[in-house]
DNA sequence: CACAAAACTCGACACAGCGTCGATGATCAC
DNA sequence: GTGATCATCGACGCTGTGTCGAGTTTTGTG
């Protein structure tokens, strides 16, 4: 017990400013396009002044890939169709519409980030590392089930993989601001045409 | 004859001017990526000042445009999937790949205007306009293929037209400085997913 | 071929946003 | 309380964009 009156010394004032700024670009990129949104918008929206933002972030895509890798965390999460053996239809309409809800949730800083992959090559390789990642656990999926038949695709793998997400970005990214319905639509949508692509006819 | 002797004036200074800033900018933008081109470069590759050039284009998006006018323009040509009844293997093949050698061909220009799109308004309408045209049509093909029975899929005519324009684009969007060989592997994976998509197992 | 209108050119200017530097103020550890 | 580290900010210089207006060149027409 010696240490209970001791107060806790907590997060420090420049940890608070950091989350500060995270918190004022994760608003500003939900509601502005990302060019838009100057290093003058964020260090104001913490409340210090421009010149201070370079004391934590030495850029404007540092601030985005930062708030990437925490909603990317939240994603990876929600992989559960992966692990499973064949079409496994519940699980894949699972992962869907998690990763769906998850996306609309996040549809701002995502599409931000859609963005800002063209200007800046630090977000890009980010992003690239992430996405190989995903779809490298998806190809390694979709190689299982070639391997116990149940996969009917001529396509490699890999490439199948790539095809999806590819789908899956294309049509996610018009979930901002949709409703529960639309998201469901689109879940079904994409449920039918990965099972289409990997293991053909329903 | 008699205007054999007088000399037919030909195309205007200015328009030469802007021809030469089109190539320019044809050349720049094949081997650079779109941010670094200034407007500079694009007046200087034409041998005229960064102000002239003001007087052609109002923006260095307006060029890019100009250039995917024309790139869409040779790409529309290639359609001949569109008009045919069924899956059509052949013809889709055939649209399939000129539509692929145009797009490695253009490479530089498609990938300038993806990056573009992410800034310039115009530009992005422009392109939306072009993509809507281009899913209506194949979506059309679909809803025809769907009324005769040879289309299997339950999704939306549309939805799925956007689909097969998503994988296209990112597969093609691979294949700056192909070779003929990976370009036709691309066209064969494209194939196999549209037919599985619209039309069901093989 | 003269000459006015039009087509075209460019230097000077103003501006927005980025990034650096160094001087200064706040905080913490002992 | 004091030295070291943490944090803040104003002043500065840079790059790229876009406008203005004063010039020059080209072109059509009599």
């Amino acid at each position: 017990m010696s240490q209970v009156t001791r107060r806790r010394t907590g997060p420090s004032k420049g940890d608070r400013r950091e989350a500060a700024i995270l918190d004022a670009a994760r608003a500003l990129f939900s509601e502005r396009p990302y060019e838009s949104v100057t290093i003058d918008d964020l260090a104001g929206g913490a409340g210090i002044s421009r010149t201070s933002f370079y004391f934590y972030f030495p850029t404007k895509t540092a601030v985005l890939t930062a708030l990437m890798s925490h909603v990317w965390d939240e994603l990876a999460a929600s992989h559960v169709w992966f692990d499973a053996d064949g079409p496994a239809p519940e699980l894949l309409r699972v992962q869907l519409e998690t990763s769906a809800t998850l996306w609309r949730a996040n549809a701002g800083i995502l599409s931000c980030a859609a963005t800002a992959v063209a200007t800046s090559g630090e977000l890009r390789s980010f992003i690239g590392r992430i996405k190989a990642r995903y779809d490298e656990r998806a190809a390694e999926k979709i190689r299982r089930d070639q391997d116990n038949g149940t996969a009917t695709t001529a396509i490699p793998a890999h490439r199948l993989a790539e095809m999806i997400s590819a789908i899956r970005d294309a049509r996610y990214g018009q979930l901002a601001g949709a409703s529960d319905a639309e998201l469901r639509e689109a879940v079904g949508d994409l449920a039918e045409a990965i099972d289409r692509l990997v293991y053909g006819r329903a």
